[in-house]
DNA sequence: TGTACATCAGTGAACGCGCGTTCACTGATGTAC
DNA sequence: TGTACATCAGTGAACGCGCGTTCACTGATGTAC
């Protein structure tokens, strides 16, 4: 998919996109920390100069990547919502959905926290920012749309721990399958998913909407 | 607290623990991937070959602090289990003495997970193993204090959730306060109390104890 | 259609850097007699 | 108590390495006339 041959000098078509794709790959087969600007290059099949006529630092390649990462997810949910089924079967995909990506691009997913959650603490890039944001209020809209009696304060708090969960669930994961041989991830999965929807099902204490 | 003065060649009194401490102020004030042996070094006002002389290489460094870690945590969980109230109460304190934890020494934090997960899957350190098995048994017994007509399978179904939750926090409560200035901390801490409580009081839908 | 030229997107060599680790060394400490 | 000696826990210099980034360059491409 990547590194395609070409003479000397030559134009690429779309470097852009397959230095991102080339990082894909390095990161697919990588932890966090082992992705360098010069081994996407080498994956990319082009010199380790090249990539800054993209981007303007390594950084910013790694925010990009974020960027696809986001913009993948928030596709999945954008499918998912437009979809058939009730409110409660649509949070229970989106659910999964997100633990099931998180697994199987497990370092992708942490490039894209990392690069959310700069050193700072504050955001750099507002692309980023916005996608995160984007695919944070899809959340919060399929759990209003399970439970209606929410105000919206409500309903992003639950927000916020039902993202909590399927967050945390990406290491747990790991951690389960690693401390036991007969962990059960499905099961695992499956225990996120109901937690998940009795959180969102749970009635207000005070009814909600004041 | 470190880095104490001391005539050349003069043996140091327990550099093994000085370097550990070092370790923390390093981490204290890094993100994770800045922690270099060479700095831990240069915290502990020794030379760069030193630490060599307490642990194989940089990687059992690290497993000594992450154990550290665990031991810390163990031992606040421990303190909480033998003292008072009754058990909902005590799963309510271990909820947030892990999340403030987590908190209050991100990286540290940050460091005992990637300690525990390295890239293969599997652990290379026993009595970090040990620690993270012991730690996650206390919730598990937290939770059937709490709900005794749960089955121990069920406990630990529920425990592996209520990690998660505890875990996903973490990132999650950062990117919040990112996210949003009127992000609420203790809010949320609270929020996922709550939700920890609730998950362990959820009656098992086949009553339990098969 | 042909030619001149500016622009673009690459190359490859080089930079300085800090890293993990090794090594021969040295001086202080502890022990045997 | 003194002396000889093995061991221990440091030092500092050096190693090779891969990194991010810069730079002068070059050949292909697109445009004006």
């Amino acid at each position: 998919m990547v590194a395609m041959k070409r003479a000397v000098g030559q134009h690429h078509g779309n470097l852009r996109r397959a230095i991102i794709d080339a990082a894909l790959d390095v990161i697919a087969a990588s932890h966090v920390d082992d992705v360098t600007l010069r081994a996407v290059a080498r994956r990319a099949g082009v010199s380790a100069a090249a990539p800054y006529h993209h981007f303007a630092d390594k950084d910013a390649l790694l925010a990009a990547v974020a960027l696809d990462g986001f913009e993948a997810l928030g596709k999945r949910q954008l499918e998912i919502l437009s979809g058939n089924g009730d409110a409660e079967f649509k949070l229970a995909r989106m659910t999964a959905a997100y633990v099931s990506f998180a697994w199987q691009h497990e370092t992708h997913y942490r490039v894209m926290f990392r690069a959310l959650l700069p050193a700072g603490g504050t955001f750099k890039d507002a692309a980023l920012e916005a996608a995160a944001r984007d695919s944070f209020e899809r959340l919060v809209g399929a759990i209003a749309a399970v439970n209606p009696a929410l105000s919206t304060d409500q309903a992003v708090a639950r927000a916020l721990v039902a993202w909590s969960l399927a967050h945390g669930a990406v290491d747990v994961g790991r951690c389960g399958a690693a401390l036991s041989a007969e962990f059960d991830a499905a099961g695992f999965a499956n225990d996120v998913g109901a937690a998940v929807r009795r959180l969102a099902v749970e009635p207000p204490e005070d009814g909600g909407q004041h």
